[in-house]
DNA sequence: ATTTTTAACGAACAGTGGTTAGTATTATTC
DNA sequence: GAATAATACTAACCACTGTTCGTTAAAAAT
């Protein structure tokens, strides 16, 4: 088999997947049917299994690609010099953010149905989230440290700044109210002006 | 039948319903069956139709109830001076974390499952939720108007102050890193902090 | 042109879902 | 203590689930 053919088999397994996700996110993972995946691929439900090993091998390459893309991500930001622990937080909030608003899908399926992974992803999954929310804690303590965030508790910052995206799911369904960009900014601007130390010039 | 036994009778439902509200945050709605609830009420599934109509009312129940408290707690915080937009949202906060930290359960189940409800009541449900953000954004515009919240759009505001309470899902599952007070205090100063103006007072 | 591979299909399986019917048991009321 | 109501049980139904089987049509490789 050629590079060609193996890169038109992937196309029909990608497109799987996409549909996959989307009713995955829309219905949920359990009231999603085979069936109604291969109906809106085009296809009998039998005929998925020529592509994919299994329902839940969909729902695995949906939990660990996103799992996969953002702690690369966050890689990126650790290896930078620890004075800039807030412009780090800024970029893994930006990140997060256009995650969110370009990839619904897939980031919504992880974090609400990760949790009919089977045995052995589901401990993997979540053994994975718990190291990503350690390291972002760490960055917060550096900015700390080097007094670039004011003193306080390390973990809530880390939980505002895990969830603040989650209404960007609200967004979606009324996009015309603001803009991606005005949105972006907007979440930015309340978590970042609420990390900043009482004295920073960047506040008063 | 007299009282006692109506508020026997009900002290049953209330258990079904808790036992249910706990099953379908713990695996879903959908991959709850009525033989779970019963296994755990410590009955058989068919003795559950006794006190109950349906699988789906017992998912209406945990949607609605919260759905009535939180509209009735903005209510009494709408009914505040318009002066005080930031305690107002402040109160909400706390209101919301609250909830979130004593009756996960419930509050969980709302969020994530109230897809599963059927017609009309999704729509209702939906609706009034729009409603509900409508109105915190109004506060929003109300403490812009007074100087007390600083210039920005108010529509990631509201989304952030929504959001914020979602990492209390993580907390509960590892209670022993921070108190409740701790966590409630770090989450309200990360938002407030957010929304002070430059100039404001409590701010440098 | 022929062989081999890929991918589609219809039918079926074994298990589970919420729910109902009919009946027995327990508790309450008179 | 008899009558009545409430609640439990067993059995079953039917629709639906993810998946497998055997087969066939199309495409690719030789």
């Amino acid at each position: 088999m050629n590079r060609s053919a193996n890169h038109k088999m992937n196309l029909r397994k990608e497109e799987i997947y996409r549909v996959a996700a989307r009713l995955f996110r829309e219905k949920g993972y359990n009231a999603t049917g085979m069936r109604d995946i291969a109906l809106e691929v085009g296809v009998e439900a039998a005929s998925l299994y020529n592509h994919i090993r299994s329902k839940s091998e969909l729902l695995q390459q949906c939990c660990f690609r996103m799992a996969e893309d953002f702690s690369r991500q966050l890689q990126e930001q650790e290896q930078r010099p620890a004075s800039l622990a807030v412009d780090k937080l800024e970029a893994i909030l930006r990140f997060h953010i256009r995650v969110w608003i370009t990839r619904l899908d897939e980031v919504l399926v992880a974090t609400h149905e990760g949790k009919y992974l089977d045995e052995p992803w589901l401990t993997e999954f979540m053994q994975e989230r718990r190291r990503y929310m350690k390291r972002i804690e760490n960055i917060i303590r550096q900015g700390m440290e080097h007094g670039h965030i004011r003193q306080a508790e390390p973990y809530p910052i880390m939980l505002t700044i895990m969830s603040t995206v989650r209404g960007i799911e609200f967004w979606h369904r009324k996009q015309q109210e603001i803009s991606a960009e005005a949105l972006e900014n907007g979440l930015v601007d309340v978590i970042i002006k609420g990390l900043l130390p009482l004295h920073s010039p960047l506040r008063c």
